[in-house]
DNA sequence: CGGGATCCACCCGGATACTG
DNA sequence: CAGTATCCGGGTGGATCCCG
């Protein structure tokens, strides 16, 4: 069965009015910067200095807040190793894993679709 | 097989820098306000004012310019009937819908999993 | 009814400097 | 290396008025 706008409503409720949850974990996710940080951890553990070389043009601050975002969401998970100089690698979580097997051919279909779009 | 990011770069090149096609894309259709206007339209044709109710808590000029957006993308589009008082529908193209041919389940896990994750 | 034009406040997010 | 703290400019987006 197709998946429309209101068999969302009947299945969740009015999920989409101002303030209401849905609307708040999709800022998170689909956020500028959001999408990108997750897209880049699909394909494994990255440390904080790959992520920032990854995610082309996001400053430290936007790593460190949107990383804070995704982890306190439970999309996330962060390890930091007792090692000197300090080591810390981001993964996806399984939650993370559910996310972006639904976000990725969304991505994929933009991104082969982009060029004719703006030109067009 | 499974995509991955390694995978949609592996097809369309290094679609994720800065300032590419596919980012400006991103930003149009996964920004705040245009994820819920596609998303309105996905059950069919609206009216400006209905549109403006659909989506609570947009204003005017948001709409309006997200249309617009949305519009010169080529996933929605716009048939104004010369009549008085006027009326203007609005519709998604064919590229719109396969656009949320690809979102809607998205959207229908986010709306499933929000309270969960906001919770926890 | 369906917008466009203008003004302006707020806050997102960048740059820089500094620390464990 | 992996962040935090602070400052601040610009753009997003709301409010208001107006028009066809």
């Amino acid at each position: 069965m197709q998946v429309s706008l209101g068999r969302i409503r009947a299945q969740h409720g009015d999920v989409f009015t101002d303030g209401c949850p849905t609307r708040t974990v999709l800022d998170h996710i689909l956020s500028k910067w959001g999408v990108l940080v997750l897209l880049a951890l699909t394909d494994g553990t990255l440390r904080w200095g790959e992520l920032r070389r990854e995610v082309d043009g996001i400053s430290e601050k936007m790593l460190a807040s949107t990383l804070r975002t995704l982890e306190s969401d439970g999309f996330v998970h962060r390890r930091s190793y007792p090692e000197v100089p300090p080591r810390v690698e981001y993964a996806l979580t399984d939650r993370g894993r559910e996310l972006m097997e639904r976000m990725l051919p969304l991505m994929d279909w933009v991104a082969g679709n982009a060029t004719v779009i703006l030109g067009g």
